[in-house]
DNA sequence: TCAAAAGTGTTCGATATACACCCATGC
DNA sequence: GCATGGGTGTATATCGAACACTTTTGA
C-alpha cells in the first residue's frame, strides 16, 4: 500500500494580541528580505522540532518574543490548504530561513495575549518585532491575513469560557474604564458604561483598590485588580 | 540553518456520532490484526495525500464510510505530541498499512454527524465499522479515547454556534421526544420536558407536520421537520 | 380499565437593555 | 468656570427554571 500520502513540515504561527488602551494590536514580525523582494510582515511562527509538540513549539515562539516561559496561549485551527504556500516569495523565502525544497508547509494556529508595555525580547532571526493596530494591518505572507481573521472570532470564543483571560491584555492595575475600552475592541461596538459597571460589579474576582489615578484633568478613577484566586475558586464550582 | 526540524506524517481523524434514540454512539473501525495482536476498535481516519487539504482528507473518510459527500464536520484539534503512536502494536500497524518507519504522526481531529439507520459503506479497508454506545467504548489505539473525549465538549460548543446540526442525528420527520432525548444525551441530563415543547415552539424552523405516529400503545405523537430555508434566514439576520 | 407516553401554563428569579445626570480634577 | 472623563440607579423585557395534571391510544 505505498501510495502517495504525504509528510509535510509543521509550523505553529501565533496571532498575539495586545491592547493600547484604544485598540487590539497584533504582534508582527518583519521577515528577512530575499532578492529583490521586500521586508515584509508577518505573524511570528516557527517550524517544529524532532521531538516537539505543537503546543510546546507555539510556546517557544511565545517565549522566544516576551520571555514568558507559561504565556496562556490557545490552539484555534489548523490551516494545511496545498497551496497555501505557492506564493514564490514566500518558497523563496522557506528556502532561505529553513531548507530548501519544502514542498508543502501545514500550519497550526495559536492565539495568545499579552501586555502590550511588556518588554520584547529581540530574537535575533527577526529584523524587528512591532506592535501593530488591527485596522493597519498589511497584507502578509502565506494565509496569515485569513489566520488572523479567524482569531478574531476565537478570541470572544475564548472568553466566553474563560473570562479571565482579557485581563492577560491589561497592566496589573486598571481601571474599569480601560477595561471598558478593551471589552468594546474585542467586540468591536459600544457597550453601555453603566450596564458595564454593573457587570464588572457581579465580577468578584474584580477588586477595587484605594488607589485612584493620579495627574488626570478629570476626576480620578479607581484602580482595580485581577483576583486569581478567587476566580478560580468560582471556576470551580461552574 | 539546516536544524532538526521534522516533517511528518499528517493524518485525520473522524468521530462520528449517531444517536439510536437512547443514546450517542460513535462510529468505530476494526484495524486489521498485525501478528498475534488483536483485532482492535479505532476511530476511523486516514493519512492526508500528497495534494490534499486536511479538510478534504476528513471528507474524503466520511464520503468513504457512508457515501455522502458534503457532510458537515468540524475541524476541532490538531494532536500532534511526539509519542503518541509510540505504543509497539500501533507502530506494527501503521508500518503494515502506510508505510514503513513512519517517525511520527500528527492527526488533526474531525467532528461529523451521521443518521445512525444509513446504510453504511464496507469499506475494504476496514474488516468492520460499526456503531458502539458511548458508554461501551473500548480502549482504542493512539490518543483515540483522549480525541473522543474532546469531542464531547465540542460538540456542545457547536451547538450553541449552529444549532441545525442535531437534525442531522435524527430522521427526517422526528418527534419532539425523540429531538428531547438527544439534547438529553448531549449535555447528559435530564431536561424538563414542558420547558423543552416551549424552547421547541420557539423555533420557528422547527415544523409540525400534520402526520402522527401510528402503532403505538399510547397517545400518538406528532411529527415534526426541520425547514432549512427557515434557519438559514434566521441565520443571516444574526 | 390500565399502562405508557404525549401534551400543555403559570410563576418566579435572574439577567440584559435602555436611558441622563452630577462629580471631581486640572487648566 | 469650563472641559474632560468618572461614576451612579431605575424601569422594562427577556430568558431560564421549577413544577403536575389531563389526554390519547393499544393491549
Amino acid at each position: 500500500m505505498k501510495t502517495n500520502f504525504i509528510q509535510t513540515y509543521l509550523s505553529v504561527d501565533c496571532v498575539i494580541f495586545g491592547f493600547d488602551d484604544n485598540q487590539l494590536n497584533i504582534l508582527l514580525v518583519k521577515r528577512d528580505a530575499v532578492d529583490g523582494e521586500k521586508k515584509i510582515q508577518k505573524l511570528p511562527g516557527s517550524l517544529i522540532y524532532n521531538e516537539e509538540d505543537v503546543d510546546d513549539a507555539a510556546n517557544r515562539v511565545l517565549f522566544e518574543l516576551t520571555g514568558i516561559k507559561k504565556v496562556r496561549l490557545r490552539q484555534f485551527r489548523c490551516f494545511a490548504s496545498p497551496d497555501r504556500a505557492n506564493n514564490p516569495d514566500d518558497i523563496k523565502w522557506l528556502n532561505k530561513e529553513y531548507e530548501p525544497n519544502i514542498n508543502r508547509l501545514v500550519t497550526v494556529a495559536y492565539l495568545s495575549l499579552c501586555k502590550i508595555d511588556r518588554k520584547l525580547n529581540n530574537v535575533s532571526k527577526y529584523r524587528s518585532t512591532e506592535w501593530c493596530p488591527l485596522n493597519l494591518i498589511p497584507e502578509m505572507p502565506f494565509d496569515h491575513n485569513q489566520i488572523l481573521n479567524e482569531s478574531l472570532l476565537e478570541i470572544r470564543r475564548w472568553i466566553e469560557h474563560d473570562p479571565a483571560i482579557v485581563f492577560d491584555l491589561l497592566p496589573n492595575k486598571f481601571t474599569i474604564s480601560q477595561l471598558h475600552r478593551l471589552y468594546e475592541a474585542i467586540y468591536n461596538k459600544p457597550l453601555d458604561i453603566r450596564n458595564f459597571h454593573k457587570k464588572v460589579a457581579t465580577m468578584d474576582y474584580v477588586q477595587p483598590l484605594e488607589e485612584r489615578q493620579t495627574g488626570v484633568s478629570h476626576r480620578a478613577a479607581r484602580y482595580y485588580k485581577f483576583d486569581k484566586i478567587i476566580y478560580n475558586k468560582r471556576k470551580t464550582n461552574i
